[in-house]
DNA sequence: TTTAATAATTGACAGTGTCAATTGACGATG
DNA sequence: CATCGTCAATTGACACTGTCAATTATTAAA
């Protein structure tokens, strides 16, 4: 063990950490996800990760923020691979859902997990952001384009929603049927486009469930 | 303290604990919810609640239970004001929002908890099912009707996993724009019946669901 | 080699869930 | 009325946890 810790030993033992801490997470949840047996995982002591992070909640938001770096890198990357906005919404649609459901773990923590507090970690706000702007500019642009009307960030959000809802349901094992999940992925992913590309200030006051 | 306890007098503590632990739980999230916490509140000693509950999983799973239990209720009192099955759905849709967004805390404690040995409280997964059942239902009944085409269970999903996304963004407090979620929701339930409503054998030979 | 800095370890404390042993209250019984 | 036996409630205790202070070990610089 060197006295003086290069910068990149720093990242690298906080990478081992965070590592580590995934896997207790999947393993165990957040309460299994104990400082002391992540110590003992990694082959120091106790109070050693004390020096990389500041408490365990600094540890969890560093686990979430390099999950939600990944998103964002794998999101920008197949944006920039599609031109057209509309496309381009539907394929982030599936590189998301392909993400959350082949990294279930990373998935869980970035999204089940106390988010009391998360505005006190700035860079942890700014991995999320990232993650969601590339859907946020492609719904921009087909705003801009005339084929959706409204706010972009709500529309965003609406999107998000429903794929978090039926990610969340095949994460918890709501759905027993084999290729349910499938199915169910491009029905939702065709609504939301509908939605989308519906003009709801004409069909005004009343809303239906159902249309002939 | 009477020497016999009554089985009145076991359910009446074991819901006052139950109340108490959503109120910590509300407060201090799932970790400052305490069992000595609970205890002090409730007036007794520490190991008291064990009389009444096996662990605090189980204090968690009451407190869950009772929650689905209301949301159930109230759900089949509204199916059963509405007849006809499609305006049941939006019905059933609308009162459920409202109960999420009228009781945060109580949604938040029944699904952004770990629900990893769900299945060891059958009591609880009966309540979860029943509050399920009325959209089931009207699904189904849409579907013997002709109105919809597909799998009752993976519809009623879909329409839920969209509800779940929504509400969710609006507890974590992602929609900053004041009518932002009443917007939304309507654009949800609209997309969502929409997506029912539709018929996308039409469109691509891979997924199928209908329209009238 | 000595020194000063710093990484790492150990000690300690408050707090937690949980079980075992103890105490306390009370209806039934002689 | 006094005693007993039962069951509710409390206390004691143990193994954990997160976290900080004090200590030790390691190594670059002087």
């Amino acid at each position: 063990m060197p006295k003086i810790l290069t910068a990149d030993d720093v990242l690298a033992f906080r990478q081992r950490l965070c590592d580590l801490a995934l896997k207790a997470f999947a393993e165990q949840g957040v309460e299994g996800m104990s400082l002391r047996g992540l110590a003992a995982a990694a082959g120091c002591s106790r109070t050693t990760p004390y020096r990389y992070f500041k408490n365990k909640a600094d540890i969890l938001a560093a686990v979430r923020q390099s999950q939600f770096q990944k998103l964002a890198d794998v999101s920008e990357s197949v944006a920039a691979s599609v031109a057209s906005p509309s496309q381009r919404l539907e394929a982030l649609a599936r590189s998301y859902i392909k993400f959350a459901i082949s990294s279930p773990d990373a998935y869980r923590v970035m999204f089940s997990v106390n988010q009391r507090d998360e505005k006190r970690y700035p860079e942890l706000v700014h991995e999320i952001n990232r993650s969601q702007q590339p859907m946020m500019t492609a719904v921009s642009e087909a705003i801009d384009s005339g084929d959706i009307e409204g706010d972009p960030g709500n529309i965003m959000h609406v999107l998000w929603a429903g794929l978090h809802g039926i990610i969340s349901l095949q994460l918890s094992d709501k759905l027993h049927m084999g290729r349910g999940f499938e199915e169910l992925s491009e029905v939702m992913i065709r609504a939301l486009g509908r939605a989308v590309a519906s003009n709801p200030a004409r069909e005004a006051a009343t809303h239906r469930v159902k249309e002939a």
